[in-house]
DNA sequence: TTTTGTGCAAACTATTTGCAAACCG
DNA sequence: CGGTTTGCAAATAGTTTGCACAAAA
C-alpha cells in the first residue's frame, strides 16, 4: 500500500460523496501535487477489484466510487449527477430474483430525480 | 425520416436483440455500404431523445439500444455483455419509490447472472 | 429553395497502457 | 537488490462534432 494508494483510499472513505476519479484526482493533488491521473486511475481500479470499494457507471457521465461495498441502490439526480446511498428492503428482490430460476450474481439499482438543490434552481 | 434513420430503426425493431452501435453500424451497411458510422450514432441519440427506443448504458462496454421504450429491467450477461427483458412484477419498486417521498423520474434495474451459453463454455 | 440530414474526418472524453525511473520490502 | 508502483506521455474505445455537399420537405 504506497502513499499514493493510501491517499486515494482516505479521500474516498473520508466522505458519503460518490466522486468521479477527476474528482479524487483534484482532492488528492492538493495534498501530493505530484500525482499522476494515470496512477488515481490504476489504484482505483485495484481498489474496485479488491472489493473495497464500489464502483458506479453513470449514462453520459464519468463513472463514481462509493465507499459502501456492499450492494445497494442509488438515488442519482439526473440534473447534476449527484448520488446518494439508499437502503434498500432487504428482501425486495428476492422473491423477483429467485423467480427468475438463475444464478443472479449481483444486482444495479438506481432510481432517477431531480435533486432539491436542481429543482430550486429551476 | 431519412432512408439511413429508417434503416436503423428497423434494425432495433426487427428482432429483441439489445444491440451495440457497432453492430447496427455493421447491420445497416450490409444494406448500404455507403452509411457513416457517425449517422449512425446521430439517429440513435434522435430516436433515444423522441422516446421511440431506450439506451442501456453498459458498465465498461459499449451502449445497447432496446426495441421496448417501456421502463423494465435487464438481464444481461457479465461474460458476453448479452441482454435479455424482464417483466417486472408491476408495483415491485413503487412502494420503495413512494417511501421516498421523492418524485422518481426513472429507474434503471439490472440483474446480472452468467447466461447458459457462458456457463456451459467454462 | 429552404431546411434538414449525410459522409467524412477530425475532435473529444474517459480511461488504459508502455516504459524508464523511483519506491518498498 | 528485485519485484511493484509511479509519473509521464502516448494510445485506445466509444462517441460527438464541424463542415461542404446531397437529400427531403
Amino acid at each position: 500500500m504506497t502513499r499514493q494508494r493510501q491517499l486515494i483510499y482516505d479521500i474516498i472513505m473520508a466522505e458519503p460523496e460518490h466522486r468521479t476519479a477527476e474528482e479524487i484526482y483534484d482532492l488528492a493533488r492538493a495534498q501530493m501535487p505530484s500525482l499522476a491521473r494515470g496512477t488515481v486511475y490504476r489504484n482505483l481500479g485495484l481498489l474496485v477489484g479488491e472489493g473495497q470499494i464500489g464502483k458506479l457507471e453513470m449514462p453520459d457521465a464519468p463513472a463514481r466510487y462509493d465507499r459502501e461495498r456492499r450492494p445497494h441502490p442509488h438515488l442519482v439526480c439526473q440534473k447534476c449527477g449527484k448520488v446518494e446511498d439508499l437502503t434498500m428492503p432487504d428482501d425486495l428482490l428476492r422473491p423477483f430474483a429467485l423467480s427468475l430460476g438463475e444464478d443472479i450474481t449481483g444486482y444495479e439499482l438506481k432510481l432517477y430525480h431531480i435533486c432539491p438543490a436542481c429543482r430550486k434552481r429551476a
